[in-house]
DNA sequence: ACTGTTTTTGAGCGTTCACTCAAGTTATCA
DNA sequence: TGATAACTTGAGTGAACGCTCAAAAACAGT
């Protein structure tokens, strides 16, 4: 009865979500967006209804994305804190100068930052998006502490916040324009840190 | 001969850096900059030239203040070490919620973050004063080593960056919706860490 | 008080912003 | 193949952007 769209959806997210990483929110014109996922005006607006709209499912798509990659770090290692540490350095080996990345930083990070005194909305979101990772990484050390890889008397949440913290630091030191080995270096201080909050055999 | 300027140049600076700390470059418009600084847009353009060059002083203003701050805590301990823990734990009580800063987050961070790809001039100048940052608590550290107060093999330089990516860390991770607290736990955490570093006696 | 110089003022400049919608185009199904 | 419904198009909307400049105002020195 009907014509089909010409766009994928997904494909065209996913071009905004590296726009939208490289330059922020505001730095991203809708000019540039048209240009970047090849579309006019009124097909981006009912596709996505506005600015915000298509921001909010970049966001969105980008932390389903950073989720994945960490499920996948630590399903190639059987322990927990290996994993982790394998996925801090795999983030410093991605946020090392000339990468292909759009931008070293996170974007959920820069996100919270830019949007924090300017719009509630997209601010919220970055915010529920970190609460959750914070609470994943807690269930994730949670289980490490069961299967006795940390200290027993580990406070997960809060040792889950400073891993948060220790990630969100990387990521954003990173943004500097620093060399690429002294970004490894920092992972593998932080790494070792971990290694403090292992149980003693 | 003539007329004298009816504001100080200081204080305007001051109010200037404390909307775009707020609010960041691209948030704080040129309308809301002349209600903060109760200023016509002329007198604005007289005195500092244009956006870029008044939001470029506010941002030296920034770091010559946060600069002052560091050697304050720093004088208040004879120990380098300690001025450090004590400067982690400052931070997060000017970073914890209700606080009268006008962000939790630090401005050359936010501004790194926003201008990387979008305003070299300013990202430029969001490294040099990083960069100047993690050289000066290079020196620091190595006159802690001197003192005997460092592990005699540490690699200060090394150190020097990864403070700096925890109080990166510590004040973007305060930006989210969080107990002041939590907070002042993370910073315990991470003065905790500093502690690994210390010589043994 | 007058003069000379500087500062302040604010209407308004051109540009760019996010966004709209009527007209044109195209795939689908009868 | 013609009718129909959905999608695409891009010129154009009003508003907000950073910024300018001629005129008015205010002080310092004579």
């Amino acid at each position: 009865m009907a014509r089909n769209a010409r766009y994928d959806r997904q494909i065209a997210l996913d071009k905004a979500m590296n726009l939208f990483w490289e330059r922020g929110y505001a730095g991203a014109s809708m000019k540039q967006i048209e240009q970047a996922l090849d579309m006019r005006p009124g097909s981006i607006y009912a596709t996505f209804g506005s600015k915000d709209g298509l921001f909010s499912e970049a966001l969105a798509a980008y932390a389903r994305r950073s989720g994945l990659e960490l499920r996948e770090h630590l399903a190639g290692n059987s322990s927990v804190l290996d994993g982790l540490q394998e996925h801090l350095r795999c983030i410093a080996r991605q946020a090392s100068p000339g990468g292909e990345s759009p931008s070293r930083a996170c974007m959920v990070v820069k996100t919270l930052l830019e949007a924090s005194n300017t719009n509630t909305a997209i601010a919220n979101q970055a915010n529920s998006i970190l609460s959750a990772i914070e609470q994943a990484l807690t269930e994730l050390l949670e289980q490490a502490k069961l299967q006795g890889e940390l200290a027993p008397g580990t406070h997960c949440a809060r040792l889950a916040r400073l891993l948060q913290a220790q990630i969100i630091g990387l990521r954003s030191f990173a943004q500097r324009e620093i060399s690429s080995e002294q970004v490894a270096e920092l992972a593998e201080d932080m790494a070792a840190m971990l290694d403090h909050y292992r149980a003693r055999h």
